[in-house]
DNA sequence: CTGAAAGCGCTTACAG
DNA sequence: CTGAAAGCGCTTACAG
């Protein structure tokens, strides 16, 4: 049953309806100059009355552009469901994708190698046009795969990360340093932050600029723990963090996701401990989730569905060689709702 | 700067490195019989010393199988970042993709007329070899187009919307009467459900179903309100149903997904209401959200991603043609947790 | 503007 | 198992 569809409209019968030759149908669904007015409608009406279109398969063998984007996720599929980022990330590239009839190729990998390889065969067999990159690591493999390749490429992540790579990232250094001037400017003395994976580079970034503001604050205290993400991990390092004698635990923490932000919420709850009265708590990215609990989260904002969308017309611009190059995207924003607030003690 | 990558590796730079004919290549690549180990050997050795991918352009003109999945979405972009539904669902389908070395295209569409031209171009343009249908209407304008192209497809969805095509749903309608009879014998007399989008053929199926619980049990109160499955409808809606005197508002809510229910949770809390003690709150789908609030949210669970898994096996079933034809996957199950409890007046 | 032709990189019979 | 050939449906010069 591989399809009954009748014989294959091509572009000779259209080309035969509409009394031209098969070059000037491509010429007109190309929108290439060289044709006059009428011919081009013509051309269009005998098109649509078959219920014609162009065979992309056919049209990219003959050497044309690809419209079609890459994108290769690598984290554990069940933790997806859950990470609003991905999906905002993924509607933002969408949104500009669509401007320019193109679609998204999505992949789930489990590692960075698989992923490696992935682009090359996509490359090689002319399935994308282009691909993003997310989640860079130190001396991440995609690095030396997609130079070589010739592959259109924007990468998501610090420049110190990324090589020689086109990139586009967030001052996450900058951010860090932000959120803890910001904590420490309320008053509190021992700040924790709860972070993302450790592998990940923009986790390292973050960590060490975590270091670096908490050193020059002079603060009394200063935790960071490394999880995977999801907000069962958060949940954990919450409760690990408060349960130290009250003079001796964190009286703020920062959280690299809103998931974990969430959980901590009501780990404070079930411990007792008030938000923001007993612990303040800082969210990250800033989904819609972070105005939908009680306290409201605090956050560092962050427009995540314009970053992808950013990202998406970077790498149009890598494809068609007038790049704009390499650029941060606005850093993230303090957004002060109801769980942040000077320590009661 | 469309990329500089050499001298293109062809089957002809591996057929001759490797001292065979195209064709045999051709044979060794697609895994059919013909070839001697040894030659079969020799063949792959070569392409991995050229570093040669088949050409999956070049393969799907010449008439094979084309191994990518569609999906087109039909939810404003803004929104797809909180419900984690999708993203859970996608992982889920994504996770069978790769066993078949599947990628999925994925695209978001404004209007259903829309996708129904999207799956024409991608079809005819040999983009894909199959797709699943999401978020099914009554008199879904997906069904008549599908059908006389021949498209392999697996609708996702109740049999009643989506035609003739084959497909895989849940029993929403078991699923209601469940949720509510289960409040009932909780004790609860007026109860009210917060429900998706108006439009969507599950919710129509819902709300029926609900209504006839309802009658069934001869509750003394029972409210529906269609919303636009996000967390400010789903707490825009709480509290106007909250709002009334005691003696008149429900004393139990059911939601269409978890997001609302979490912000239910928190206007409960806002308007100094507890839960379950003064309002039960029941989720639907249950992602990890639900365990992560304070209460934690009580549920209709759903494996989501074993849905969207099965969705793709299914699929696979239909462009093979040994599908196993319309199914449906397990109804969800009440998941008892802390917001629902027996009404305290 | 047209028309005939080559070529993209495969797969698929077909004769050996 | 091999080899030569046709064909998939386009695009792209090229001569008119």
């Amino acid at each position: 049953m591989t399809a009954l569809h009748g014989p294959r409209v091509t572009i000779k019968d259209v080309a035969a309806r509409a009394g031209v030759s098969k070059g000037a149908v491509s010429l007109a669904f190309n929108h290439k100059p060289g044709l006059s007015e009428a011919t081009r409608d013509r051309i269009f009406r005998a098109a649509r009355e078959l219920g014609w279109a162009p065979s992309l398969t056919a049209r990219s063998l003959a050497g044309a552009r690809v419209d079609v984007v890459g994108l290769a996720i690598c984290r554990p599929a069940r933790m997806l469901g859950l990470e609003p980022f991905y999906m905002e990330f993924v509607s933002g590239v969408e949104s500009v994708l669509t401007e320019h009839s193109s679609s998204l190729l999505l992949r789930l990998v489990k590692n960075l190698d698989e992923e490696a390889g992935l682009l090359e065969s996509w490359w090689k067999g002319r399935q994308i046009g282009g691909s993003i990159l997310v989640d860079f690591r130190e001396d991440d493999p995609r690095v030396p795969v997609a130079e070589p390749l010739g592959l259109p490429v924007v990468a998501v992540g610090h420049p110190s990360l990324t090589g020689s790579l086109t990139s586009v990232w967030t001052d996450d250094t900058t951010a860090v340093g932000e959120a803890v001037r910001y904590l420490a400017a309320l008053g509190h003395r021992r700040i924790a932050r709860v972070g993302g994976a450790a592998a990940l580079g923009h986790t390292v970034l973050r960590t060490a600029a975590f270091d670096e503001a908490a050193k020059a604050l002079g603060l009394a205290g200063a935790w960071q723990v490394a999880t995977d993400f999801s907000g069962e991990a958060g949940a954990r390092a919450t409760r690990s963090l408060l349960t130290a004698a009250p003079a001796d635990r964190p009286t703020a923490i920062v959280y690299d996701n809103d998931i974990m932000a969430v959980a901590g919420l009501s780990v404070a709850a079930e411990m007792g401990l008030k938000v923001p009265e007993d612990v303040s708590l800082l969210a990250w990215d800033d989904s819609q989730l972070c105005r939908l609990t009680h306290p409201t989260l605090s956050a560092m904002s962050h427009d995540v569905h314009g970053f992808g969308a950013e990202v998406a017309r970077t790498l149009f611009g890598v494809i068609s060689g007038d790049g704009t190059g390499s650029h941060p995207v606005p850093t993230p924003v303090l957004t002060p709702r109801g769980s942040t607030a000077p320590p009661s003690r």
